[in-house]
DNA sequence: AACGTTATGTAATAATATAACATTTATAAG
DNA sequence: CTTATAAATGTTATATTATTACATAACGTT
């Protein structure tokens, strides 16, 4: 059962935008480009960003202030994200390892805080990036 | 031998309003907290950020736009940052563990990237919010 | 002193995000 | 099926965060 179905048309909308763009997206760029689809203001944008975060449809390089797609399809909610940005040509890929995740959402330090949420973002070069 | 020597007056004058304050600022509150010193323009508040965030003075708390004095003595650069951030009351602490940042650092997926830098934010609820 | 580098000052503007309010559509309960 | 409620939309205005462009000054070397 697939949550897209659930999605309303402005969501759908820039959901399929942001998936079919295979990377990140910023608000106004999404903006423009669904602007032929009736969606004109940056507040429908971002309510329907709101959403599509909320319910782990994409998520936010809080770095870039840019939302991509959610590359892993078993992930309902963002409560556990880690991304590899490539410093040079901007590319963003999901990090999918499950040690990384387990490590991370076990962890605890001794400030009796309990976390419920992370969000990580590695940076460096990427292998095009790299050997230029 | 302190770095804070180094630093320009402008640069000074922003670190110690941040350092002094003990928890994140953003920049328009830090902008309004120096125009008494003559500071009067955000771009000389971003250039000093951007130098502090760059010799390590400093960290950028991305998912909130607020900077934050490094808690970390030996800390020179920003290379590998951890924060726990409570959702509640919004405080922040620099999480140091030498656990965590050597499992980050080592870290590496199959993408053939090699990694020179980290940013990780944990959120949670902290002690006192969590027992109201 | 001459040079390059780093920092500063100032004005304007770009980019990112939210507040407030009115209306419509979808969902669920009786 | 209609009433109630929640969720989503539309629209205007505005708040917040950050950068461009250009001119000048201070600092560190040789």
């Amino acid at each position: 059962m697939q949550k897209e179905l659930n999605l309303s048309k402005n969501q759908k909308i820039i959901f399929d935008l942001i998936d079919k763009s295979g990377g990140p997206m910023k608000a106004y760029s999404i903006l423009f480009n669904v602007q032929k689809k009736g969606i004109k203001a940056p507040l429908q944008v971002y309510r329907a960003l709101d959403k599509l975060v909320e319910i782990g449809k994409i998520h936010k390089i809080e770095s870039r202030n840019a939302f991509i797609a959610c590359q892993n399809s078993s992930c309902q909610v963002s409560k556990a994200t880690a991304f590899s940005i490539c410093e040079s040509c901007e590319n963003v890929s999901e990090i999918s390892n499950s040690k990384l995740s387990k490590y991370l959402s076990n962890f605890s330090d001794d400030s009796g805080m309990k976390y419920s949420k992370y969000n990580l973002e590695f940076f460096g070069l990427c292998k095009k990036c790299k050997s230029k």
